[in-house]
DNA sequence: CGGCTCCAGAATTTCGAAATTAATGCGAGG
DNA sequence: CCTCGCATTAATTTCGAAATTCTGGAGCCG
């Protein structure tokens, strides 16, 4: 279920990783030229193996490459984060309403499980809540990775998680995450709900407005700077 | 309008468009080890700019990376091309929709031009008709891109062009090419007019139709192995 | 006889430095 | 005072070889 494998054999796909998790989280900023020698004293590695996975992201477009100009963190800004959004919405919606008509009892179970196991861990850890849960982010990627896996398409998996990574940076913005707990919970709850009952119309509404919700925080921000 | 620069100033992005070409025209097999040593030879660069450019096109699909164990094309079957098939007519007539609805008087010049210039293009040149004239697929694309680009997507837009990719490489695998000139130019013909009239629900159906008609010849060719 | 280990040989991966190209700063001319 | 061109500096790109890892087969043990 995690993301990238825990020991890549290979120092080009280690760097791959923390790579892009450093991109997603905004330790490397939006925008931010991506100096090679810096980043080789960085993860300690050599120009091969760092350029081979700065061209793998390139992509994905977390990074642009430029031809003898070397490779620069891909900006943040509205109009991108609006393509994000209306191709989350659509895709996800799509994906959810196969998973429904065509996922068995196994896929059933999974989700059920994912959404009991999310449900169980509290988003913040700290009393302050300025710092969000790790274990409850993954976990909420995991449930909803899950409930959109009923029906194994690898091409959309692909896209999916693409956006996924570039929704996250957008979301990463948000210090400190808002405070919404139980409307979350809400959300989770009715659409395991409507999943288990097969209603594919009423979980696939519930989603889009579960995005919506998301999306609404972020735009704010974006539009005041 | 054309897919790659004709001159990228780096080795690797030159390597990358040279091998992408390979790869879908099948002149690299699908399923087939890439060994390095041999393709070093083959385009007469070294093993970084090789590696680089293998790498961004693992990140398409049209090749596999293995940690420590080198690349491969991709192999091409039944299922995988089920998925193509799925993902490209949801996208497009998406798309399609979306740039009838959005797009400008000028979106409709470029639709139009696109289609008289494919419509003047004999599709074969060779009078035993076993090689496809090569302009003729390129204006084809040209003018199905455009009457996708009504409204700009760039992610929407990335997407589409990965499955044009793959779709290319299982059209590639019909040798020689269905002689089908006279459906085709009409279903050519028809959508262009569909789009003038933004009739939106006539020209996804006639798209649908036109990707499922490309379909069936392929589908015989993966199932006859 | 089957399966395991170990040993070349072959392939991939990585490094450090050389070659090439872009960016910078300085001085001359308009 | 500003602009253009040139030399210098800094960065990216590329190469060739060293280090590491995989592969296939021979030999050995159960």
């Amino acid at each position: 279920m995690a993301d990238e494998p825990e020991e890549s054999s290979t120092l080009a796909s280690r760097v791959y990783a923390r790579l892009r998790q450093d991109v997603i989280a905004g330790t490397l900023p939006p925008g931010s030229k991506l100096a090679l020698d810096k980043l080789r004293a960085r993860y300690a590695v050599g120009m091969t193996p760092l350029r081979e996975a700065l061209y793998r992201l390139s992509a994905t477009l977390l990074v642009e490459a430029h031809d003898q100009r070397g490779f620069r963190v891909a900006a943040l800004n509205l109009a991108h984060f609006e393509q994000v959004l209306s191709a989350r919405e659509r895709l996800e919606t799509l994906m959810l309403e196969d998973s429904i008509r065509d996922g068995d009892a196994a896929w059933l179970d999974r989700v059920v499980a994912a959404h009991a196991a999310l449900d169980r861990l509290p988003m913040y850890t700290t009393a302050d809540a300025t710092a969000l849960n790790l274990d409850w982010r993954q976990q909420h990627q995991d449930f909803h990775y899950a409930t959109l896996s009923g029906s194994r398409h690898f091409l959309q998996d692909m896209f999916h998680r693409l956006l996924w990574d570039h929704w996250s940076r957008y979301r990463n913005l948000l210090r400190p995450p808002p405070l919404q707990e139980a409307v979350l919970k809400l959300d989770h709850a009715r659409l395991t709900e409507a999943i288990v009952a097969r209603d594919g119309e009423m979980a696939a509404l519930i989603l889009r407005r579960h995005i919506r919700h998301g999306a609404a925080a972020i735009m704010t921000v974006l539009k005041s700077t």
